[in-house]
DNA sequence: TAAATAATGTGAATATATTCACAGTCAAAT
DNA sequence: ATTTGACTGTGAATATATTCACATTATTTA
């Protein structure tokens, strides 16, 4: 973890978010006011469960999840993501604390944003406000169908569209090194790490797919689509 | 479904969430201009996953459900809560169609709220979009909550639970009629018909429950919260 | 009221995923 | 290079929940 700070960090940074894409420069002076840029390693908490809400957090770059300590004191991967976005914003604005954690999955930048800045912006410029109001709006939306699809589908659909995730979302490419453990690939899909092991094995009995440790290379997305609709 | 249309519905109203406590008059007039009351028996649909979104549905009175269709084509109930509360927000501000259905599970009175007056205030009163941010906030943090129990509880641990969020939040009664047929008791917690059937059968037997065809009395509420935490 | 339809209960067979125990592999650090 | 600790693979036994087939009970409608 290492801690940048800049004079005025955000008016020149070219990595924006929908949301701040049309402030003036006036109000990004507002919105990065106290702001704070900071390198993660692979594998450093940006965001720690159970801590006291202090900040918004920007991820200008890197792969992060986001991740809670469940009832039976399992550890669930909830969302697998990839700068730029702002992580954590629904505690901020909900809670004292935070309700889940997030993770760099590789090297990792991040801004951390004063709550009173933004606080000052939603209610000041109408236009910013509406701005987050969708992006949350649609993360709502989005995590609906997610849970839906975990708790129906079977793991072996759930597997298969855990690929074509990160096959077309996150790489953009038919083979990738997953930044994950076989232990947190289970929190992701919703099971045990012999249980990955297993499925993996499969799917390479049937030339779905090519693994070598963490490398992945899909041979066959047209069946990996059939399997994850398929259920 | 029967239709009831006032000269100026709110500003009358005494049934407010936190997100309109606060409008003036002239505010509330802007946001109820074209809205309409409509009563719902029970199991009539509110809003239909997949119609177009139009309207902010503001539940003043009645227990309704979430639920969508998932990719098994089973339906999925979300959420089960009564009023006053807003259904739909998110889709409105996500989507061009509605990604749920809300149905009502009792004789419920809604209101249907033009968007454009709604959008209006959003982007002209800062507090309003603040209310409104937390609360899309708090609904996030609370189903990723709600997800993760789902998803690593047990089934009798999860029955347990809806036990207990009946009990507490819906009726504030230890004996309630449960406004759910036994599959849509399964598709709240996540299971079939029969192992409802069963969970309630092994429950009655262990004098945790006394059921009476819809009518449940809970006889040791201690039991059922260490079930529910147990997972 | 009778008939039709929806809702519920139950046990046996089956499917799906977990747990456990152990072996083997990889990666980092001394 | 070697040791340490984390990570991974595998089969057998077990647990959990589903499916199926059928019986029974409510509820609605003609």
């Amino acid at each position: 973890m290492r801690e940048i700070i800049k004079d005025n960090p955000c008016k020149d940074c070219t990595v924006k978010s929908s949301t701040v894409y049309n402030l003036s420069d006036d109000e990004l002076e507002v919105l990065c006011n106290n702001s704070t840029e900071i390198q993660f390693q692979k594998g450093e908490r940006i965001i720690k469960q159970g801590t006291f809400t202090q900040n918004i957090v920007f991820v200008k770059s890197g792969i992060i999840k986001m991740h809670l300590t469940g009832p039976v004191r399992k550890d669930e991967i909830l969302e697998i993501n990839n700068g730029p976005i702002f992580v954590g914003v629904p505690d901020v604005f909900a809670n004292k604390v935070h309700s889940y954690s997030v993770t760099a999955l590789s090297d990792t930048t991040a801004c951390f944003i004063d709550y009173s800045g933004y606080k000052y912006l939603v209610q000041n410029n109408g236009k910013f406000a509406l701005e987050i109001i969708k992006t949350l709006s649609e993360s709502i939306v989005t995590h609906y169908q997610r849970c839906v699809s975990k708790l129906q589908k079977q793991l072996t659909a759930t597997f298969a569209e855990a690929l074509l995730y990160f096959s077309d979302y996150i790489f953009e490419s038919d083979e990738f090194n997953i930044p994950l453990t076989r232990v947190e690939f289970g929190e992701y899909i919703g099971t045990t790490r012999e249980t990955v092991t297993k499925i993996i094995s499969d799917f390479t009995k049937d030339h779905i797919i090519e693994v070598n440790g963490k490398n992945i290379r899909i041979l066959n997305k047209d069946i990996l689509h059939k399997i994850s609709n398929a259920g």
